[in-house]
DNA sequence: GAGTCACGTGACCACTTAGTCATATTATAG
DNA sequence: CTATAATATGACTAAGTGGTCACGTGACTC
């Protein structure tokens, strides 16, 4: 659990530390990032590191709650609920998609706790943050499905792993080598998420969109 | 580049440290992967490796050629050139899916090695990989819609994008899911991979081509 | 001013890492 | 058997790791 001496630091010498230990866990597995590194970027001595944290796991583990609460902000803020299924979907996807452009960093310390193969370590983190994003879409899969826009007689479960999937994966992947950069440069250079217009994200974003209602789409809805 | 005295060495020590180090670089990200550990567990010196490999990055090269090869050699292997794009792409996912059943840690090495989050030093086998990957889905894509089985009017990149992480990786999650184990377990239990059975294998790849022929057939085409 | 207590510090510890190299062992050839 | 070349070895190096701890520093209280 993070020290209440952390919290009650000044602002900005808080949010340094927070800068800096976000770029590191974002640029590298969980074990290659360095504490010595962090501090030393940070201006702080090593000791003072665990005055605010326990060890690497907690700091890490605070980093990861920022992020999740800060996506769940962005898509409960683009949430209308009055919307069908698809509608929903659509929005979400979006609000995902700018969270990541937004904040590439904390993305991407979201994204490695997410990945199936992170380390040993991280399984706690990784198995409970992915099931609560699987149960989500389940659910709205089974909503769907009950107002009628959601076809049938397939496995709700498998369905939500590769919506997951297909949402969290393959789009942030397209618009990286559509710019012709890596993960590396993106984070690196924050300048790089200007290349994206609104108007090219949604854009894709309905494509995508188009691709899942196909997919999922009751007979006789749609267009 | 592989020195000639590993491929030099009797065929059951040659094997013995490939599968060591198959099982080393699957469990953990390249960079904690340890040579101290393979050379250790597979009873050679630590000097004997530099005999063999120019170092660490030139076995995990090695390593990963062996992997491109075996899964290359199981999609070639059920490719029925006769058939239309879904046939082939279903041929294709199932194909996949055995290859990572049958040889899960191989199945990792490569895994890992696509991580787009993976660690700067990879980045070069990475994309190239990632790359050679996508040309593959879009091909199979624009044959479709020359063959007319697949609609027109969308991105055939972005749409590679989707395929590829709707096969790549929502799958094997959900396999991983339903038998209720994590990545980590499964590599190091070869007993787990029983627990799939051929039609198990099977329907789930049907559901998944469902899913994918509704986003993309052409109108007037399927059931 | 004295005493107390939270916070800051960096030298230090035990450990691990990739990689080297002088030396020992083995195989080959004359 | 001897000489030569190929291979095997593990102690060693330099660098880096997460984490600790005895000691400073500064602020607040009485």
């Amino acid at each position: 659990m993070v020290k209440p001496t952390f919290l009650n630091l000044p602002e900005d010498k808080r949010q340094r530390i927070i800068d800096v230990a976000v770029e590191e866990f974002a640029g590298k597995p969980y074990s290659k990032a360095s504490l010595s590194n962090i501090v030393s970027r940070a201006g702080i001595a090593k000791g003072s590191m665990y005055q605010y944290f326990e060890d690497k796991k907690d700091l890490y583990s605070y980093l990861l709650d920022m992020a999740v609460e800060e996506k769940m902000a962005y898509i409960k803020e683009g949430m209308e609920p009055a919307g069908d299924f698809f509608a929903s979907l659509e929005q979400a996807v979006y609000a995902s998609t700018r969270f990541s452009l937004d904040h590439p960093k904390l993305g991407q310390v979201l994204a490695n706790a997410m990945d199936p193969m992170g380390e040993e370590v991280l399984q706690e983190f990784f198995s409970q943050s992915k099931q609560t994003a699987m149960d989500w879409f389940e659910n709205m899969i089974v909503l769907g499905q009950q107002e009628g826009t959601v076809r049938r007689g397939f496995n709700t479960r498998l369905m939500a792993h590769l919506l997951y999937s297909t949402i969290g994966f393959g789009l942030m992947e397209y618009f990286l080598e559509a710019q012709n950069v890596n993960m590396h440069e993106f984070i690196t250079n924050p300048q790089l998420a200007k290349g994206f217009t609104e108007d090219a994200i949604r854009d894709t974003v309905r494509e995508i969109m188009d691709f899942v209602r196909g997919g999922l789409e009751a007979k006789g809805w749609g267009k």
